[in-house]
DNA sequence: CAGTATCCTTAGAGATACTG
DNA sequence: CAGTATCTCTAAGGATACTG
């Protein structure tokens, strides 16, 4: 399996609870990250910008995401003081690196979801 | 930002809470199933053995996210007659297809936690 | 407009004890 | 060994109301 040398034979990364490589996964995993990011390579966004991008994301959620994301460095906040305000988010080019392997994955899950789909119809059905 | 094209102008996925492409990024999103997916990358594995090679997941998860991961095909369970009985799992050619763009994230996640951890202190330092 | 603060509900997940 | 059942706790996240 040469092929996947790069997630082989690496006892430390699966065993270690505190792996900065599960912590980076778990934090682009969770609800709203990639969702945010994929948004952004379209360009920047404001806030209300971005609410109407993804209409089932709450503000409070939204803004949390926002701050971590730009915590982690991914993401630029720039507030222009017009009135009322107004505040940008936009991909650093750390952030811009992300999105190769996200876009992978988005690819991965849009060719594979009629598979799987399928798959839970006859796991639900023989069980 | 043509190198990105297959992220861009896609109103639907973003926008649709059902849209199945979120819907399969938030299965491998949970916090136990890349690592079991990337640890079957390195052959089939018991129950007992990915408890030693994941140890500090729970019998309880461990349990739920092999179904979880079984009915969405990526994964095959085989049970052997033995007894005490042995179950096996292992990756299906489908669950296969997914270690390349996983192995990308991972790749990602490797390069650039430094960068990360970096902008954390940074951010929590000034604010 | 771009958020915070507060309250509240549920889903995620650990611990433990039991079973074929 | 490979699970299930139950019980419990926490944290994720939504709704709403308020503010610079």
């Amino acid at each position: 399996m040469f092929s996947h040398s790069s997630l082989e034979h690496q006892p430390g990364w699966s065993r270690d609870p505190n792996c900065p490589v599960r912590d980076v996964l778990d934090r682009i995993g969770d609800k709203w990250s990639t969702l945010i990011l994929v948004t952004l390579a379209n360009g920047p966004h404001r806030f209300s910008a971005m609410q109407r991008a993804i209409p089932d994301i709450s503000k409070r959620m939204l803004a949390q995401t926002f701050r971590d994301l730009e915590r982690d460095g991914l993401i630029a906040r720039a507030v222009f003081p017009t009135k009322p305000p107004s505040v940008e988010y936009r991909l650093t080019p750390l952030g811009e690196t992300i999105l190769e392997p996200l876009a992978a994955l988005v690819r991965w899950a849009d060719r594979s979801h009629a598979a799987i789909t399928h798959a839970r119809l006859t796991y639900d059905r023989t069980s």
